[in-house]
DNA sequence: TCCATCTGCAAACAAATACTTGCAGGTGCT
DNA sequence: AGCACCTGCAAGTATTTGTTTGCAGATGGA
């Protein structure tokens, strides 16, 4: 993914979602290989709750994507790999991103 | 300001900085060069406080920088302007990034 | 003096986020 | 049946973040 495909608010939503150290932790733990979440709870020593939630939000800010896998045992697996970007950050590129932000001018139009 | 220089405390913070609408189009205006509060949150449409505060973020995260400068006519006014930043985000360097988050496995340790 | 400009900030409220706890369902093995 | 794995999610609370409102101080000019 690189930055001049993505939209403002889109890219407001990848940094908000960067912009957390347990996910950014789980994106290092992750750009190791793709992992499963029970595993990955217990490697990062977090909770899976909180391990599944945060996972999520990476998911929805399309940095990390997930399959269903049935190992040989029959439990159900949910594997977590990460979608390469490679975001160049600079003023200007800034500038060119905020062109294409939602009309209203506040963060996700209150009332 | 590169990547290379910044901890994994630091990215966080300029990450959460960068992502939100109103920051990222301060960024866009001054990018077009510096420019003094009042001015700015006129030509922005937002108040003056709401401008303030979200400058005061942008500094305090070192992508803006602030000089108090006297007008001719006496007037005290406060130009900001953009602090050069040019950050690669991609897996690897967000990878190597966490390797520096304080130990604490939260967000600022709560409590 | 009154008005227009510039600055600064804190208190109060609203909303978004982060985290924990607890419950639910599934498989397979002993 | 009971235990050890795997999954998912929602409710409740704690915390952080965003925004407005209101006050205060300064200068210069009419």
């Amino acid at each position: 993914m690189e930055l001049s495909e993505v939209t403002g608010d889109r890219l407001v939503q990848i940094l908000a979602t960067l912009a957390n150290p347990h996910r950014m932790r789980i994106l290092a733990a992750l750009a190791g290989g793709e992992d499963y979440v029970s595993r990955l709870a217990r490697e990062m020593g977090i909770s899976r709750a909180l391990l599944q939630v945060h996972l999520r939000k990476l998911e929805a800010a399309g940095l990390v994507t997930s399959r269903l896998v049935l190992s040989e045992d029959g439990k159900a697996m949910k594997y977590y790999d990460i979608e390469p970007f490679s975001l160049h950050l600079t003023p200007e590129a800034l500038a060119a991103a905020a062109l294409s932000l939602t009309a209203d001018q506040s963060q996700g139009d209150r009332k």
